[in-house]
RNA sequence: GGCAAGGUAGCUCAGCUGGUUAGAGCGCAGCACUCAUAAUGCUGAGGUCGGGAGUUCAAGUCUCCCCCUUGCUACCA
């Protein structure tokens, strides 16, 4: 009844491609373990499984970086490798290749890439308008543009929305817009830029995304793009850029996205450049090989229509399975740098053992796409539980009747039936593997360990061991005991790796995944160790502790204090007569009413003594319009009228706050009369 | 506001195409064991399956409405 091994299979797997900017946290550790699982899993099961990673190293924002650290995009690229490479180690994460999209592979295939899509009509190009700065000689994207926020007021703020109110809008509608880079005002500035016309693709990917790449509700999404019209893809960027320039384009250079994707064939190529094999097995178009993408929710757009779009029309096979899997939160909240849940990969790697995590992440990995939970005191109590107490103990409680004895293993089984339901679970744990299900798989071993541990307790071979004669009978127990321990690591061993190894170690043989179910018989074993450590709750706090001196560290560097004065610093200074230009006048709230169809936007009608206003204000998240009516509050009479998708606001309301409903609009002490000048 | 995914025992989660008294692990209580890294076994308490209405002989499971959470997205002068 052992299991017949499968047809090996050539796999290529990938994660997504760290960005070379910043430090590793756990929620790339999550997709890193996620897939290392499934490779090893590959591997185990007998298929040639190369998993191939590498640092995504373009961009402005790494050019930026590296010039504010002192050092060239290069230096800066390297240390960072340097680093990621050390963090995915830490987490036994076993690439068989971790490369860099800033290489000559990446040059090449990129280019010859693009030149594809140009040969083939998928080129487009145009001039576009885009704000520029000036003083740096750089074309701002629009977080690099910060100014004051036009619906509230608020300075500081980034080019495509404010932080304090929510609103989104242009950079071009930001009030005294300014460099984030440099300070200075930005210009408009026309510029020739290429796309990628992906509307073209628009029935290829609709059919693609359909069949049986994606899980369903991926698709779903993509659904919502693809109904809604695609639209062509700006690909190109101007000098300086730190990328690789365009063929026959000097000065323009490739989107940091364009060539992320395909730092996954030139990471295999320059694998398969040092060992004589050819990367084209895996990639071209009658490729008998599978490539599997692991990738988090929020690049999925980027895999699962840019990439096979270019793949289709550069004439190269398209991704097997793009894996999606969802974020990882911690105690049930978002991994946020304000809330101290920010945890890097080196905090945890400095107090933990990595196989710890990389046990709880395989016992809530499903194949969907739904957010994972990192509860600490959950990670603590299952983490002891089931790997110590139940899984180790297995081996820790019988092992030592088999030493006693001799230390060999006994030739037949003490309960057959026991280790029939071992045999049975074994393609069903493969299949849960397969299918990324490995919170199943997990549940099944455990359940197992639990069949296991019962059992024994059963058969107390602890006392059948003080009477005369049943020496037979305890060996016999205790090396079925070691048995079911080893199929359990066996199957567990893709999870964690080093214990797998100490296992085999104390077993005295390798662990087989195919062998795993048949039974060691006549076997010499070696004296057994402890193989694993509780966990404590001391180490969970330490990384807690230390996460949150990284993260005061990073704000520190960012941010020397906070409050509404460091975060908003006072306005430059104004004359009396700047000041005057703004005509603020006490209104009577006469009408305040909901507006069809705007979700944050209360009308207001103002009276001002004879005159009434109609003012579209956004604080529909803090007051309800009938709590309003009747109040006096300020408003900015003399503010060029606004027309806005519900109709023309006539001025502004004076509020404060930094949004949602934290938000308080001005009221005037009792006496104060509609149309009185507030000065 | 729109779309999507969720809301099941204290915690983390299973519950397929609707079908007997709703499950697991952990935690908790009691008992047992004391071989084992205070590990293990047995027993038990604990849930009006977010709320409401409906369809049905029968609903956690289908329909509608509402509330809450998360993500994406629009508008927000």
């Amino acid at each position: 009844m052992s299991e017949t091994r499968p047809t090996p299979r050539k796999i290529l797997v990938t994660s997504a491609l760290p960005y070379a900017n910043g430090s590793l946290h756990l929620g790339h550790v999550l997709e890193y373990i996620q897939t290392d699982i499934w490779a090893r899993f590959q591997r185990a099961r007998g298929h040639q499984c190369l998993y191939m990673c590498a640092d995504d190293a373009h961009g402005t924002a790494i050019m930026l970086r590296a010039e504010q650290l002192g050092l060239t995009p290069e230096q800066h690229i390297s240390n960072m490798q340097a680093e990621h490479e050390r963090d995915f180690s830490g987490f036994l994460i076993d690439v068989d290749n971790y490369h860099s999209t800033h290489s000559e592979e990446n040059r090449e295939l990129s280019a010859m890439i693009y030149r594809r899509l140009s040969e083939n009509g998928h080129i487009a190009s145009r001039t576009i308008t885009q704000a520029f700065d000036p003083e740096k000689q750089l074309f701002l994207a629009d977080r690099y543009i910060k100014g004051t926020c036009p619906r509230c007021g608020t300075p500081d703020q980034y080019g495509d929305n404010c932080e304090a109110c929510g609103a989104t809008y242009s950079p071009t509608e930001l009030i005294d817009p300014v460099s984030a880079i440099s300070g200075a005002t930005p210009v408009e500035k026309e510029s020739e830029h290429f796309f990628f016309t992906l509307p073209a693709f628009s029935d290829f990917l609709k059919q693609w995304t359909r069949a049986g790449h994606l899980q369903e509700e991926m698709a779903n999404k993509l659904a919502e793009w693809l109904e809604e019209g695609l639209q062509e893809w700006d690909i190109s960027r101007d000098a300086p850029y730190f990328g690789f320039e365009i063929p026959d384009a000097p000065g323009k250079y490739f989107y940091v996205w364009l060539d992320a994707p395909i730092g996954y064939m030139a990471s295999l190529k320059n694998y398969c450049d040092q060992r004589g094999l050819d990367w084209r097995d895996f990639w071209k178009k009658d490729s008998d090989a599978e490539v599997y993408h692991f990738i988090g929710k929020d690049i999925v757009n980027f895999h699962a229509l840019f990439w096979p779009a270019m793949l289709h029309s550069a004439d190269f096979r398209t991704p097997t399975k793009v894996c999606v899997h969802g974020f990882l939160t911690v105690n049930g909240k978002k991994m946020s740098k304000s809330r101290g849940t920010f945890i890097n990969a080196r905090n945890y790697l400095d107090h933990l053992d990595p196989e710890y995590l990389r046990y709880y992440f395989a016992a809530k990995l499903t194949a969907g796409v739904d957010d994972l939970d990192l509860n600490l005191d959950d990670f603590i109590a299952k983490v002891n539980s089931d790997l110590v107490g139940k899984v180790v103990n297995i081996a820790s409680r019988t092992a030592k009747f088999v030493n006693k004895s001799g230390g060999v293993l006994a030739n037949a089984l003490a309960d057959e039936a026991l280790w029939q339901q071992f045999v049975e679970a074994a393609p069903r744990i493969a299949e849960y593997y397969e299918s990324r299900e490995y919170a199943r798989a997990m549940r099944d071993i455990m359940a197992l360990a639990d069949a296991a541990n019962a059992w024994i307790a059963d058969k107390a071979p602890w006392s059948l061991a003080k009477e005369e004669g049943k020496e037979a009978e305890v060996l016999a127990i205790c090396s079925q005991g070691v048995n079911m321990f080893r199929a359990l690591i066996t199957w567990l061993a893709p999870v964690l790796p080093n214990t797998a190894a100490k296992a085999a170690q104390f077993l005295n043989c390798e662990l087989d995944w195919a062998a795993a179910t048949t039974p060691l018989a006549d076997h010499q074993i070696n004296k057994f160790k402890p193989l694993m450590q509780r966990v404590e709750k001391s180490q969970v706090d330490a990384v807690m502790e230390a996460a949150k001196e990284s993260l005061a560290k990073l704000q520190a560097e960012a941010k020397p204090a906070s409050g509404p004065l460091a975060e908003e610093p006072i306005a430059p200074q104004i004359q009396f007569d700047d000041f005057a230009k703004v005509d603020l006048r006490i209104a009577l709230i006469a009408n305040a009413e909901h507006v069809e169809g705007a979700g944050k936007l209360l009308k207001l009608t103002l009276d001002l003594g004879g005159e009434t206003r109609q003012v579209f204000a956004g604080i529909k998240s803090a007051y309800n319009p009938e709590d309003l009516i009747g109040k006096h509050t300020v408003m900015v009479a003399n503010l060029a009228p606004r027309k806005m998708r519900f109709g023309v606001s006539e001025g502004m309301v004076l509020a404060a706050g930094p949004g949602g409903k934290d938000l308080w609009i001005l009221e005037p002490h009792e006496g104060a009369k509609p149309g009185m000048r507030v000065m």
